[in-house]
DNA sequence: TATTGTTATACTCTATAACTATA
DNA sequence: TATAGTTATAGAGTATAACAATA
C-alpha cells in the first residue's frame, strides 16, 4: 500500500467515464425488448428496499420527482408494482413489488445477465475477480446504499 | 493464472449492471449544462482516432448511423469539428477535431473530471488503485480499442 | 405556509424504415 | 445493385416550471 494518496490521475477519471457511458450505452441497446434499465433499477430498487414512497424512490434513483412519477406509473400499467395509499398521510403512497414484478425482474436479470455474463467469459478469472473487488467501490461511487 | 475460472456469480452481474446504470445516470445529469457525454464521448474518439468517416465513428461509438448523423451534425453547429469530403469516394467526408474542438474538450474534461475526481476522494489510495486495475476490464467488456 | 406529488412542456439520445446520392 | 449517409418518425428518459392536494 502506497504512503502518499496520490489523487487519480486525470486518464483515470476521463477513461472511467467514458467507459462507463459507453457500457451503459450497451446495456440499454441490449435491453431493447425486455424491461428498460430504468425501470429495472426502478423495480430492483422497490424489491430491495421494500415499500417506499415516491420521493424516497426518486432519492434513491437519484433523479427527480416528475421522472420518478412517469418511471412508477409505467411499472404500475405493467402491474410489476403497486402503491398502498398511505393512511396517515394522504398525500403519499407507498410503491411496493407485486408477484408479477418479482417474476419479471427475475426473468429478466436472467437475460440481462446472460448478456453481461456473455461478455465477461472473455476475462479470465483473475481479471473477473478483480472487477469484483472494484464493484463496492463504483457502488460507494454513486452512493449507493445496500 | 487460476485452473478453473470460475463464471461470475449472478449477483456481481446484477450489481455491475445497476451500478453502470446509475453511475451514467449521474454523469448525465452532471453535464447538463456543457457537452453532453454522448457529445463528449463522440469528440473523444475523433480526437484519438483521427479523422474518421461517420460509419466508422458509428461503429466506434457502438451507435447506429442515423444517431451519428445527429451527433456529428451537432458538433459541426458548434464548430467542434470539420468535415472533409473524400476525393475519391463522394458519398463520404472524413470527420476531424477542430481546434475549437480540442480546447472545447479539454475544458469539458476539466469540469467532468473534477465532480469525479471529488467523489474518488471518498476513496483509499488502495482502493483507486483497484478501481484503476479494474478499469481495462471494463474497457474489454465494451470492446474499447485502445 | 410547506411538502408531496402531478401535469405541462421541452430537450437529448436512440432506433427503425424509407430515401438519396454515389460507387 | 450495393453502399454511405440522411431524413422522417417515434419513443424512452430526463429536466424545469407551474400546479393541486394535503399537512
Amino acid at each position: 500500500m502506497p504512503i502518499v494518496t496520490a489523487p487519480a490521475s486525470v486518464e483515470t477519471i476521463t477513461r472511467l467515464r467514458l467507459v462507463v457511458m459507453r457500457l451503459s450505452r450497451l446495456l440499454r441497446q441490449q435491453s431493447a425488448d425486455e424491461l428498460s434499465p430504468t425501470l429495472t433499477s426502478t423495480l430492483s430498487t422497490v424489491e430491495r428496499r421494500g415499500p417506499l414512497t415516491l420521493g424516497e424512490l426518486a432519492a434513491a434513483e437519484r433523479v427527480q420527482p416528475p421522472s420518478m412519477t412517469r418511471a412508477v406509473a409505467r411499472l404500475e400499467e405493467r402491474g410489476l408494482v403497486t402503491r398502498v395509499p398511505d393512511p396517515v398521510d394522504r398525500r403519499t403512497a407507498r410503491v411496493s413489488i407485486s408477484a408479477a414484478g418479482s417474476k419479471t425482474l427475475t426473468a429478466a436479470r436472467r437475460r440481462k445477465n446472460a448478456y453481461l455474463a456473455e461478455r465477461l467469459t472473455t476475462l479470465t478469472a483473475e481479471e473477473r475477480a478483480s472487477l469484483e473487488r472494484a464493484l463496492p467501490l463504483l457502488e460507494r461511487l454513486v452512493g449507493d446504499q445496500l
